[in-house]
DNA sequence: ATATATTTTTAGACTAGCCTAAAAATATTA
DNA sequence: TAATATTTTTAGGCTAGTCTAAAAATATAT
């Protein structure tokens, strides 16, 4: 059995292994935990220990399969609460965090089954990312210009086409970066500009905006 | 804000206060929790120093105002989720304990109020107990003999009328004590026995049993 | 009322998880 | 490649909550 605290370092890890292809370091680590470096080394250690990850030190961690399985658990867990909170409490998509990250630790396989046949067994959360299988499968899929999404989809950012610097400072500008939820709210046909929502904000963009911007969907 | 641990303390002390009316020691605040008396002592010097209950070296724990305010909270919250999971998931009565335990320590007030609108504000959890209101209160009757009782109520043991040995044996052997829920399942009206339920068990008592137990209903 | 038994508290120690400060390893730059 | 900067680890210490063993207080019985 693994601790609250121990759950979240998989966690973190987790998402980390998948933003930066490859070891996680400690650093890394702590500054997404809001914590010291040195206290996630300890912590790092004894994950080690169990065998849920790979660590050589300075090199930084990289979770084992049982690592990666007990995350997806987590996480899954934590987006089918939060289809909970929006779907049945009524909650906004961006009021749920919090509290999902408190009930992610709630420890019932049998409650997992049944609140995800309660939910009509969900792929996607509220923010639409995918919820992990109960065999901890996530789905994935190839990348993709943004301006091929149509209306109602969502991506995340994976990255850009050419990157000028004005383009960049564009992004900067409406908080696009890696990682940035993208959900298209309506599109033009006769000129393929689009309405996008970002985070709350929601603006028109070009085109050549969208011809220049890869993203992910589910 | 309390921890998990204190809020169990708290909850236990209230429980144990109605049972045995009076200060409540620390033996058997460690008894319920299983953990050993001088632990008991360290916590409750704390939470007497947080001023949520007084205490008397000796003597004892008594909640304040504010540590009933507290538990009631804990406690509406654990029977809130009972009935989710009893109403929505479709656990059985008997199964939702453990669950709950976990539950009824997620800090959102705003999750306990869409909650309890979400399952129609209910007055009682799955086992019978009344949920407190969302300012603490519960609702109290007076004692009544269960052979008053009716098919479909339910009522908890809280004392006999006369107390036989004989009748104690009989009560003993039936699992019934003071605390312990009986539910009328039953009952015929040419002789007054009553089939009633009693943990898992169901069986008949007749109606001098019945007429010598006082049983409070909600 | 004194001796004995029981209950309760104190003292000191342990673990999980965190911290700071200093040391060691790695990375960067001249 | 040597000097400097950055990252990471180690060492030692803190708090919450628990424990055991011994001391102190209270309760019971003779």
């Amino acid at each position: 059995m693994f601790s609250s605290t121990e759950e979240n370092y998989l966690k973190t890890i987790y998402h980390l292994e998948h933003r930066i292809q490859g070891e996680v370091s400690t650093n890394a680590i702590a500054e997404v935990m809001e914590t010291k470096p040195s206290s996630v080394t300890d912590m790092v250690q004894k994950l080690a220990e169990k065998e849920v990850l790979s660590y050589k030190k300075y090199r930084g961690a990289l979770l084992t399969p049982t690592g990666r399985r007990i995350a997806a658990d987590v996480i899954r867990k934590h987006r089918l609460w939060e289809v909970f909170l929006v779907e049945k409490l009524n909650f906004h998509w961006d009021e749920v965090h919090d509290i999902a990250e408190q009930l992610e630790h709630i420890q019932s396989d049998e409650l997992v089954t049944r609140l995800d046949r309660f939910l009509g067994n969900p792929d996607f959360d509220p923010h639409g990312d995918p919820i992990p299988d109960r065999h901890g499968n996530v789905k994935t899929t190839e990348k993709k210009l943004l301006s091929e999404l149509d209306k109602g989809q969502r991506g995340v950012c994976v990255g850009v086409k050419e990157s000028s610097g004005e383009f960049l400072q564009y992004l900067d500008k409406k908080a696009i970066s890696i990682g940035t939820k993208i959900n298209v709210l309506g599109k033009e046909f006769f000129d393929d500009s689009m309405v996008i929502q970002v985070g709350r904000d929601q603006f028109f963009i070009s085109k050549k905006i969208a011809e220049n911007l890869y993203v992910q969907t589910n």
